[in-house]
DNA sequence: ACCTGAACACCGTTCAAGT
DNA sequence: ACCTGAACACCGTTCAAGT
């Protein structure tokens, strides 16, 4: 009942939906506000209705593909006891990353945070991290709080630093099977017992 | 005397270098080839002359980045013997993705390398690849060239993971003083004595 | 309250010229 | 061989309207 033509009546997720579509396929830099427009069926400037510009948009966009990330953390938690989620978290971020490189990179993108145009960004990436510091905590790599974070924080960095690297070609003059498997990275990584 | 006002006489060069001063100060999406044409006083196709498009010009800079960036990998080798040097190689690549974070972004675009317009550019990146690999090797981080390679990527992925999370403020959340250091991650990381 | 149409300044790229 | 001017299709954004 929302559609009559004049009312869209959920523009704002129909927006930030498509565009997480068009970054299945095109570079972020390519993607357009009227790119979107024109795929919900709606004029150029209806999104400024609902975002005060596109970054704002993209900051939307970039908080949902951080809700989508946690869920991926989530969901190896029950498959997975103890030390062994560690690795399963570093393989989902892989996967996420390869899925979607073009959304990751939005969500990591340098004026998104600087503006800070979503409120709802911040709370979306810390979320995330929390489930990594929680997985850091349970596997035995970090026993204070402060290391949690710490190691949290290392451990971010190689997954993220491997998945977008792979992701971008930057390891295109290697020979795929001599990558290490992102499980390996984290064990690599992982300081303290076994 | 290459300067008549007409026929610039080093324009290719003069282009790489405008780019990569204006993305001191500005994000490589807001940049534009017209924008650096107008920086070195020339109309807005000329640039066409040297560069097939602008993907074309943002690799010839990217592969600058790298040479730069290998540079600074082997102002290290001096000053630091054996094992430190590590360390001081992921100082070197955090402090250059602080310093011009917008050529780190360039030099690892997506399109970049897909299109690979640039010839230099593999070539490039695989020469500082290269001096990880080594000092990889030398610190004794890695016996086998096949683990120097793949320790090297594990590096590389920490250390650029760090940085360019960093640089793009993924860290906000986090106190300062709660990040590891470079040289933390690098000793983190390496498995192996010491 | 939400959307459209027309407009502005900008951009990448091309093409017919100029020197 | 190298550069300019004019042009085209596109973009982000704004503003006066329409429903």
């Amino acid at each position: 009942m929302p559609q009559n033509r004049y009312h869209h009546g959920s523009l704002r997720v129909a927006l930030i939906d498509a565009t997480r579509r068009l970054l299945l396929d095109r570079d972020p830099e390519s993607l357009s506000l009227r790119q979107a427009a024109r795929e919900v069926g709606v004029s150029a400037n209806a999104p400024y209705r609902h975002f005060e510009d596109k970054d704002a948009l993209l900051a939307a966009v970039a908080a949902e593909g951080f809700r989508a990330l946690t869920e991926r953390f989530r969901g190896t938690s029950s498959d997975n006891g103890g030390k062994r989620r560690l690795e399963a978290i570093g393989e989902a971020y892989c996967e996420f990353a390869t899925k979607e490189p073009g959304l990751v990179r939005v969500m990591f993108g340098p004026r998104l945070r600087a503006v800070a145009r979503h409120p709802g960004l911040d709370e979306a990436e810390r979320e995330a991290f929390a489930e990594l510091v929680q997985a850091a905590e349970e596997s035995g790599a970090a026993t204070t709080p402060e290391e949690g974070i710490r190691t949290a924080v290392g451990l971010w960095s190689v997954i993220h630093g491997f998945a977008t690297l792979r992701a971008d070609g930057a390891f295109g003059f290697l020979d795929p099977w001599m990558l290490p498997a992102p499980a390996d990275l984290v064990r690599y990584f992982r300081r303290g017992s076994t």
